[in-house]
DNA sequence: CTGAAAGCGCTTACAG
DNA sequence: CTGAAAGCGCTTACAG
């Protein structure tokens, strides 16, 4: 193979200086189009690449992202996620940017991995996930001058001087609801976690208001009837189904798809005519949904991973002169089952 | 926050040289215990980190480590390669090693990408997955020199010149099989994939290895009675085990969770007393499995990345003198649920 | 055990 | 449009 070609080893074979050569490279405008040419041809031939360390060294930036995983607790909901690192890296690989992974315990532990990383200049930057109430992480990061998006609000205050991007968890459930009502069904209830988690309480907010909207009295909106909240899963899904149906519902909109499984299964085991009228839509559109047949909000995770790498890079880009923090809300769409389709023939 | 402290601007502080610090942070027994000390409080109250750039355009090595992620086809199957992500992220993590992602439409780009990160030296070496028949994927980083560690045999040569670690398939379905013939089982029905992919092969030569082993005849075997071949997928699952009950099978091993949530609603549905002996062992032990109560062949994944990270380090920190290829076959383990439980109860 | 020298391979000013 | 100089912050020999 013979020696790795360098910058120096090109420009002599080539009798121009390096100078042209990084030029060709970082500021191919600048150069005249003949030498431009040759160069590239020359830089094709050898295979030459630029040294990333050398480079990241005199620039002093890396092209690099920083991003914390988690355990996947449920590989229903996780898939969400999965789909968001995706996206994640094929965005960053577009714009020559690469993406490091980093495992944390906790959200200190998180930013100050992230903190480390950005001063040893192995990460220009990090995307933050899974963002919630009373979360520290923004003012940490900031605290340590880590550049950084999230990819979720901040819950506690909308306004934060960081740019974010999120999902329309309310539009989300409003489209729903708004579905099941257009089938005919009044009572609709909605399974969803505890109160105090943003994403959660969001998703509620949609329902309620949607319910609202058609006239449902308050009294059936209030917790222990309609509106049933436990911990997530696919068993706690059955139970709280079980519970919204003794409370007179036909139909429940889902804060997760787990929650939507287990409600799914009381409908297909209560098959009577009464409750064939029955609907359920969840919400992430995962494969496992899909596989079941059940209806299910989809979150637009490309478009919102694309939107945070751009604002990131635009970010890192123009370091002396930071941008205006941009919030970003993207709306999700209802993707509607054979399950519900059946349910239309016999509602219609 | 003042100026990032350097070697240079601790070694001035300090009234040491550059050189020494070095040493503490790289080859610490080589310094007297005093000064050592000394430095390291220093180096803690200013909060000094070495340059990745710089360390790395020295060393020549960049401690990181390369990833192809793939998008997650199918979310119940996803979760196995989501929980090596997370266990290889862990794992090099405390070796003081980062991972690096890409994603690729084919195995060549794979490659070629992976060739052109190492050129640059962004990364050291490379992690293979999702090994398959025909790979050429081994010999092509080796025609680069890219060091790298499959997760996942080569197929077609197992004593191939690099390292790997796998799980032993073949062991998985054998524990399943025997498990469903202590239970009194005799007629017990693969359900598995089409010839042709090397896990889905070795998953059911472990079936047919206990089988025989257990004297079931051999015509019970072939392909049409007890050996169903379907792709993957929940509802594929579901017609391979209304086949095989018509073949008069009481019970399945499966080649993935995904067929075997699909078997296990044919066993929900026909629960008549003579199929209630009926039983179903899924493979990969995912969430979802766990979330139906479903029995699952679970793979040591955590072990095997641990491996593979300490594989792959041994070989780039011995570069010169690259160690013998180490080919390591993990055992997975039998999860037992509820659903065999009950069954237990009946057949007993 | 400690230090002075060299240099890894680029890019960023700046001069022509 | 092109080139000569400086230097990013380390580690790796090697001399003391």
């Amino acid at each position: 193979m013979g020696e790795k070609p360098t910058l120096q080893s090109l420009a002599s074979s080539l009798g121009v200086s390096r100078q042209t050569i990084s030029n060709v490279l970082n500021n191919p405008q600048v150069v005249h189009a003949s030498t431009r040419d040759r160069v590239l041809a020359e830089i094709r031939a050898s295979g030459y690449r630029p040294s990333a360390a050398a480079r990241s060294l005199r620039s002093r930036r890396s092209e690099v992202i920083g991003l914390r995983i988690r355990p996947a607790v449920d590989g229903i909901n996780g898939s969400l996620m999965d789909a968001f690192l995706h996206a994640l890296v094929e965005c960053s690989q577009r714009r020559d940017h690469r993406l490091l992974l980093i495992t944390a315990t906790s959200d200190e532990q998180e930013t100050s991995e992230q903190a480390a990383l950005h001063t040893t200049g192995a990460i220009d930057g990090c995307v933050l996930t899974d963002t919630h109430l009373d979360d520290t992480r923004p003012a940490e990061l900031a605290a340590t001058g880590v550049p950084f998006v999230a990819f979720g609000r901040p819950w506690q205050d909308r306004d934060a001087g960081h740019s974010w991007v999120d999902i329309d968890g309310a539009a989300g459930t409003r489209l729903a609801t708004e579905h099941l009502l257009d089938l005919g069904h009044r009572r609709i209830a909605f399974l969803g976690w505890p109160t105090g988690s943003g994403v959660g309480d969001d998703r509620r907010s949609g329902w309620q208001r949607a319910m609202a909207d058609a006239g449902v009295a308050a009294e059936d909106l209030a917790t222990g009837l309609l509106d049933q909240r436990t911990d997530d899963g696919v068993v706690e899904g059955t139970q709280a189904m079980e519970r919204a149906l003794r409370a007179g519902a036909t139909a429940a909109v889902c804060a997760s798809d787990s929650l939507a499984v287990g409600a799914s299964t009381v409908l297909r085991r209560v098959s009577s005519a009464e409750t064939a009228r029955t609907a359920v839509v969840g919400f992430d559109d995962t494969p496992v949904a899909a596989a079941l047949g059940l209806s299910s909000v989809r979150q637009p995770v490309a478009a919102a991973a694309s939107r945070v790498v751009d604002l990131l890079i635009e970010r890192l880009t123009t370091a002396n002169d930071p941008p205006e923090p941009v919030h970003d809300l993207l709306t999700p769409e209802l993707v509607l089952r054979e399950f519900d389709r059946r349910l239309d023939q016999h509602a219609r």
